[in-house]
RNA sequence: GCCCGAGUGGCGCAAUGGUAGCGCAACCGACUUGUAAUCGGUAGGGUAGCGGUUCGAAUCCGCUCUCGGGCUCCA
């Protein structure tokens, strides 16, 4: 069969395992009223107005009852039906009464297995004894229609697969994600830590995942100066008054933390860092020779985020990003476009990235702007996009108000998505802070600008390279590249002497210097992922050799200590794994 | 913010109304060792916080905080 046949197959029974859900759950209450019940990557979920809570261990009993139902082999029944019959079959359902009247056509589709009805377009498996393997995975609250005005439903999320080991594998796939979580790691590694006492979302990095950090700064900095960049700060705080001016605390107040007093003057925290960088291009007037002007900050920000979106280090509500912001000429914004995408695609093959899906952005219902401006925009970044052959998806209307975007997705070692760089042009800013250039005619012209990251922000793009190398860091970001292990007291001297030997060669090296036995020592090194373990005994220091050990548990046997400063440092340069 | 669940020494867990316990880590001591845990000993919490029910609360109830799974939103 085709993957597509197969795929289709397959998400018909998930859909049809959704109905049988819904009619176990109409089973054990029969008050029930039901939501939708679609399918999603992987499995299914139905959403349900119950009278009471569900409860973990109801998900058991839905299954049994799923299993009979099953067993019973009961036919799905397509019939197409006068939307006034469906509206009596649907009376005492609200939720299905409202999708009825939204649909336009007369006729509606409904679904029957056994003593379940339900408003469904399908399509379904012919009996319900074609769902095979399936598991009810976790019960979640859900507005209707995804609207917080709008009731909270149930929702119960399932699994459902061809085979047993199809999903047995997916269990074992979402075990192995478990244990690459950042947070988990974040601990086991020693990276970061959030404190109840310092308040959620804030995060403290540790000397470990603060040396990964520097590392990745150093090279992103580094990489812009390469690119024609110049590197700016800009101070965490700022008078009110220039929030109001670019807009954020008009537009952005639900994401604004409240106005702190000092002298009489109302100052806000930074949750951007783009009215800083406007304020030091507006220190006199630039001429259209001048531009492009591209200026990068490794700006933290603080941004109130509801307490319930909080996640790790991909959530947080104070964050560093990696921000860079370009003034440009009209003219120039397909070059500069062009260039960002480079650079940022650059940046995530380097960390190991090779999939990534990117995202193109138009006009939203609210915009600033005129609709000229936006499509010129839109129509540049399109350009750009065909110009380096890269294929994309367009989101229509979901644009940032002040202009059309574009979004980088990463997909991890596990094929899970993440967010990475974004390049927005921007309408708004320029005109509200009257930020232009002289023109050749000697006239002021309105600037373009563009806000970029090539990363996303340090913390989120941390969390994601944890689980990426599920926090086996390539050796030029380990936080400790070598732990040299004495294998008696006696091999203490030498050991140091190694350790110091590589430092003084830029490598991050340390010698365990611990009355330990090695093995205790190689267990926690390699517990610790550390690329290399070098094991120093009698043989190693008659010889002035060291004896590598590979995290990947592969013995490289005695070796100068030449040749492994050489080893590493290629590593180091090629960013290898 | 909303729905559901959870919070027990640094970490992982046990104790379900009747004296808070185990493993790892920590500390002390012995062992001097060849590729993932040497052995022995010591100390450490009154159960996230506050309030309540009870003769008695880690366990039951209420509020707050934090975390987890979702919804909504996002770098």
């Amino acid at each position: 069969m085709s993957n597509q046949g197969k795929n289709e197959k397959l998400e018909r029974m998930r859909h049809s395992a959704s109905h049988v859900m819904a009619e176990a759950v109409q089973s054990l209450f029969p008050e029930v009223k039901f939501g939708i019940g679609p399918i999603i990557e992987g499995g299914f979920y139905y959403d349900f107005d119950l009278p009471r809570s569900l409860i973990p261990e109801d998900l058991h009993i839905i299954e049994a009852r799923m299993a009979e139902i099953i067993a019973s082999d009961f036919p799905f029944l397509r019939e197409e039906v006068e939307k006034e019959e469906a509206r009596c079959i649907f009376a005492y359902q609200p939720y299905k009464l409202e999708l009825i009247d939204e649909i336009p056509d007369e006729r509606v589709i409904v679904y029957r297995q056994g003593s379940f009805t339900d408003l469904c377009k399908g399509p379904h498996v012919s009996s319900t004894s074609e769902i095979k393997s399936f598991k009810l995975m976790s019960i979640a609250g859900a507005y209707w229609r995804g609207d917080e005005r709008c009731p909270m439903l149930q929702r119960i999320y399932g699994v459902a697969f061809e085979t047993q080991e199809e999903l047995e594998q997916h269990l074992e796939r979402f075990a192995a994600a478990a244990k690459r979580d950042h947070r988990k790691l974040g601990r086991e590694l020693d990276l970061f830590s959030f404190h109840e006492e310092a308040g959620p979302g804030l995060v403290h990095w540790h000397p470990k995942g603060a040396t990964v950090r520097r590392i990745i700064e150093d090279f992103w900095i580094e990489e812009h100066l390469k690119r024609g960049y110049e590197i700016i700060y800009t101070p965490h705080i700022a008078k009110i008054d220039l929030w109001k001016t670019s807009g954020h605390w008009e537009l952005y107040r639900e994401h604004l933390y409240s106005p702190m007093d000092v002298e009489g003057q109302e100052y806000l925290i930074k949750p951007m860092n783009c009215p800083g960088h406007i304020l030091i291009y507006k220190t006199r007037l630039r001429s259209y020779r001048e531009l492009p002007m591209r200026w990068a900050e490794l700006g933290t920000v603080y941004r109130y985020e509801r307490s319930g979106v909080l996640h790790g280090l991909t959530r947080v509500r104070g964050f560093t990003q990696d921000d860079a912001h370009i003034f440009c000429r009209p003219d120039q914004l397909e070059d500069e476009v062009v260039g960002v995408l480079e650079f940022a695609l650059f940046m995530m093959r380097t960390f190991g990235f090779e999939e990534y899906e990117v995202l193109l952005s138009t006009r939203p219902e609210k915009y600033a702007g005129t609709i000229e401006t936006w499509d010129a925009a839109t129509e540049t970044l399109e350009r750009a996009l065909k110009r380096l052959d890269l294929p994309y998806r367009v989101d229509p209307g979901e644009g940032v108000f002040y202009g059309p975007k574009i979004d980088i997705g990463l997909k991890d070692a596990l094929g899970r998505a993440w967010q990475g760089p974004t390049i927005q042009v921007d309408f708004n800013l320029p005109e509200r802070f009257d930020v232009s250039y002289v023109g050749m005619d000697g006239v002021e012209h309105p600037v373009v600008m563009v806000h970029r990251t090539v990363l996303g922000s340090m913390e989120r793009f941390f969390g994601c390279l944890i689980e990426h190398y599920a926090g086996a860091f390539p050796v030029w970001l380990s936080p400790v590249q070598a732990v040299v292990i004495p294998i008696a007291d006696r091999h203490l001297d030498y050991a140091l002497k190694v350790a110091a030997e590589l430092k003084a060669e830029g490598l991050r090296a340390q010698a365990d210097t611990r009355p330990e036995r090695m093995g205790l020592k190689i267990r926690e090194a390699q517990l610790q992922k550390t690329p290399y373990m070098l094991i120093v005994g009698d043989k190693e220091v008659g010889n002035a050799t060291v004896s590598v050990r590979l995290r990947s548990g592969e013995d490289l046997a005695g070796q100068a200590i030449e040749a492994f400063k050489a080893m590493a440092r290629e590593a180091m340069e090629k960013k290898a794994p």
